[in-house]
DNA sequence: CTAAGGACCTGTCGGC
DNA sequence: TGCCGACAGGTCCTTA
């Protein structure tokens, strides 16, 4: 399930190679995903000018306009020469490489749109900061949640508070400021958030370090109940004990989504 | 306007 | 063993 780390891993990683080579064509395996495939046909010839990222939208800008590429949460990115398999979607092919770059997502949930230059998408025109930014301050997030009442994880997972905030880094990064997801945004103390934009940046950039090892279905060295990387010191672990105090850890539903955390250490 | 809930999709897992 | 429902996730859409 790629999350901003794992998106900002694919930019970087993709930049070097991508930039000033040419787009040669691309072949679908299927009209789109969740929304239809655009027309490739007019970005044929046209030089890649930058690969980056905003929100969770990987962004390859060329002369004429922009491909925003979404993984969803299963999407992957990976240079390849074979023939397509059941869950490979899309190939694009650039100069410079032999292979070409193919786009694999078992759940189609991504999405592969063309914005033209000049304009935003809107999938873009409402998104709140970047998280990694240095203008993204706890008195930056303090005012946006002023007049939210909902729970304070939901508000740090919406996408017009901040973006990137995924269900796994709300998660570690509350249990780290050891604040309660339940709690109403707007009742919070401008130092706790303070705190909590700290924690924010701290797990996505750890994340980043890992090279975005948030992947679901990673498979530990042993059967351990819940097979994901040891990073985690709450999410997918309820029922199981707290780290810190050895409760055992709560599960709340907010916003439709599981919500680990420690009634005790979390206020 | 906000808030809540469903749809999308499929691999995985627990229960029977 | 096999079937079946629940669940996971981000984004967009509809409903209240």
């Amino acid at each position: 399930m790629p999350e901003l780390p794992e998106i900002e891993t694919v930019k970087r990683s993709l930049s070097p190679s991508l930039v000033r080579q040419t787009f040669l064509g691309a072949q679908a395996y299927r009209t789109g995903l969740r929304v239809p495939f655009p027309d490739f046909t007019p970005l044929i010839g046209q030089k890649v000018l930058s690969v980056s990222r905003r929100s969770k939208y990987l962004l390859i800008e060329f002369a004429s306009g922009t491909l925003l590429i979404h993984l969803g949460m299963s999407g992957s990115l990976s240079w390849s020469n074979g023939s397509p398999g059941k869950h490979d979607h899309l190939d694009l092919s650039f100069s410079g490489h032999e292979g070409v770059l193919r786009l694999r997502d078992p759940r189609r949930f991504g999405s592969v749109q063309f914005q033209p230059g000049g304009t935003i998408h809107s999938s873009l025109a409402n998104l709140g900061p970047e998280p990694l930014e240095p203008s993204f301050t706890g008195a930056v997030l303090h005012a946006r949640l002023a007049k939210s009442r909902p729970p304070i994880k939901v508000a740090i997972m919406d996408a017009q508070v901040v973006v990137g905030v995924g269900n796994i880094y709300a998660t570690e990064a509350l249990f780290r400021a050891g604040i309660d997801p339940r709690v109403p945004a707007n009742t919070i103390s401008k130092s706790r958030i303070n705190r909590l934009v700290g924690h924010i940046k701290d797990v996505l950039n750890e994340g980043i370090a890992n090279g975005g090892s948030t992947l679901r279905d990673f498979h530990g060295v042993e059967g351990q109940v819940g097979t994901f990387p040891s990073t985690f010191k709450v999410y997918g672990r309820a029922g199981q004990p707290c780290v810190k105090c050895s409760r055992p850890l709560s599960n709340a539903k907010l916003g439709g989504r599981a919500s680990v955390f420690c009634e005790h250490c979390q206020k």
